[in-house]
DNA sequence: CTAGACGTTAACGTAAACGTCAAGGTATAC
DNA sequence: GTATACCTTGACGTTTACGTTAACGTCTAG
């Protein structure tokens, strides 16, 4: 028979999921999370370790805490699933149509900040400065 | 002889500017512009308003305040105009790479944004449940 | 016994760019 | 004179996700 209840520290866990214990505490303040107790220790199993997990996926999406608490608390009462899986879904898009506008946005000022490097070189050219240092690295990544 | 010291009142400016008088004298505390006085009366130029106009466009690119302000300094100090251009070709530089890792950091999340929509449809899909509105609006934009 | 390593609560601090009062001056229109 | 619109300074509020003390409890190794 395995171990089906192992438990974790918060120290432990903030080491897993590269945080800190503070932010996982902040966490459980914000109603994220609602660890066990042992008198005032925090004690972290396994359904716990998988909030955490969608806790920090969620982060990684961009969604906030609140928003990110929401889904949580969807999942949680776990009954009718898809409404609640459809509401997830609505998230995803809002989100989606979000990121895509940003993408936009930092696209045109890339496209602003090329022409200026641009426009510094040729007046520095036309000054007749050298400007071979800054002509490296052009348009990458 | 056309006028060519026109002034500008605060609201007009931030009319012109599509943003609030609150802000440009936010601007002004933060040392980036300093219009005349009229007694207790803020006076703007055609200098006010094009630092106005650089700001603005600052912002636009995603600089912070602190940033403009500094390159906003070079500018008017506008002597030796060839590192000040460089500084400024770094600084549009740096800019720029940053806006590349947002825009990579985006585009992963939209890669996990579009899986997770894909798999809250299949869930729902093998639930039996009716999707096809959540199918209209693929991924375009 | 004591030092370390880890944990706890409580509460204030931080960054950025303003928003939002409060309380009043000034100038124009009627 | 008075209503109206615009201006002023000053100062605290907002948002988000923690960081940073302070001051103290707990447990294990030596």
């Amino acid at each position: 028979m395995e171990q089906t209840d192992k438990t974790y520290s918060i120290g432990e866990l903030a080491q897993e999921f590269g945080t800190t214990p503070r932010a996982i505490r902040f966490y459980e303040e914000k109603k994220l999370i609602k660890p066990r107790r042992n008198g005032q220790g925090r004690i972290y199993g396994r359904r716990e370790r998988a909030r955490l997990l969608l806790i920090m996926r969620g982060k990684r999406l961009g969604f906030k805490l609140d928003d990110i608490k929401e889904m949580l608390d969807l999942y949680d009462i776990g009954d009718g699933q898809e409404s609640q899986l459809r509401l997830l879904h609505v998230r995803c898009l809002e989100r989606i149509a979000n990121l895509k506008s940003q993408r936009h946005d930092i696209d045109e000022a890339l496209g602003e900040l090329d022409e200026s490097c641009g426009m510094i070189i040729r007046y520095l050219d036309d000054k007749g400065c050298d400007t071979r240092d800054l002509k490296r690295a052009p348009s990458q990544t």
